[in-house]
DNA sequence: GGGAGATCATAAGCATGTCTATGATCGACA
DNA sequence: TGTCGATCATAGACATGCTTATGATCTCCC
């Protein structure tokens, strides 16, 4: 097949749609996503940050967060309190139940990264986590950039 | 950071969704997303397909293909032709308007890889397709099998 | 020939991600 | 001090992807 040069897109969207559904397969069964899995790891390692700097950690949007933040926290899992020097700001905590959850959640994590690394060398995991996170940041600095059609930028 | 084993997964759906994220901020100004590329351009290389069989390839499900198609035929890109011998199905053609948005898709998916790539090296990025194309099959395999939590098959 | 089960396309409902927009609050500068 | 622009959280609208379900049609096998 002549693909247009390497469709590393599309290969790149398709393994990271293939592997959130077999994540979900798995934790469907718990009532979580792989999105909120996501959020219930980093939100474990930086308690207290408040949302627009979690948004920044995940790369995405703040919007995006918000409705992932609702639901975790109608399910207990997740406390907003009021920031004692900004009343813009929510400091966002875990509670005490969400740990089993996302315990749960880390095995069904590697189990899944198990099946995609089938017969991978650890060299081979190590490589591709290497490009990826180059190719990541490659993208975090692009995105910041006008989205002109490849002109009038080269100053 | 002492992260998790390696957090393939999260690197590889941030990368995708960065790349999607940035592909879409050029071509929203012609009014495709990502999505809409991927289905124009496999159906010009398979003329005449039908839904099923397209979503094989696009390793979705069919129904996510519905609305796509919908909406491409709603804008006169794509032809739904009723199938001769199987009247369930609808034989998919690209229109003759197609051609021209697709050139130009395609040019802002150069763009967007050569983002996205930059600093790599030829071989590096060989590397990166072909060990994503190993994790795919694995996932394409392991999606068909049944999600129990590691035990009781293996036999 | 006729019925059972597979297959095709599609609907409903939900989760995530984006954009743009809005209201509240903060901070900095005149 | 008072205003103006930045920042925080969030709403609305849209596109995609999934699971589950449904109606039409085909196929196979008795």
């Amino acid at each position: 097949m002549t693909f247009p040069s390497s469709p590393v897109g599309f290969l790149l969207h398709d393994a990271a749609r293939l592997m959130r559904r077999r994540f979900e397969q798995r934790a469907a069964a718990l009532g979580f996503t792989r999105a909120q899995w996501q959020v219930l790891l980093h939100l474990s390692r930086n308690e207290g940050i408040h949302q627009a700097g979690l948004a920044d950690i995940l790369e995405v949007e703040p919007i995006s967060l918000v409705r992932i933040l609702d639901k975790l926290q109608a399910r207990g899992l997740v406390e907003r309190r009021q920031d004692a020097g900004d009343r813009r700001c929510w400091r966002l905590h875990l509670t005490a139940d969400a740990h089993p959850s996302l315990a749960l959640l880390q095995d069904i994590g590697e189990d899944t990264r198990a099946e995609a690394l089938s017969g991978f060398s650890d060299a081979e995991r190590d490589t591709l986590v290497g490009t990826l996170s180059r190719l990541k940041s490659n993208l975090v600095d692009a995105c910041t950039k006008p989205a002109i059609d490849d002109e009038a930028q080269h100053g």
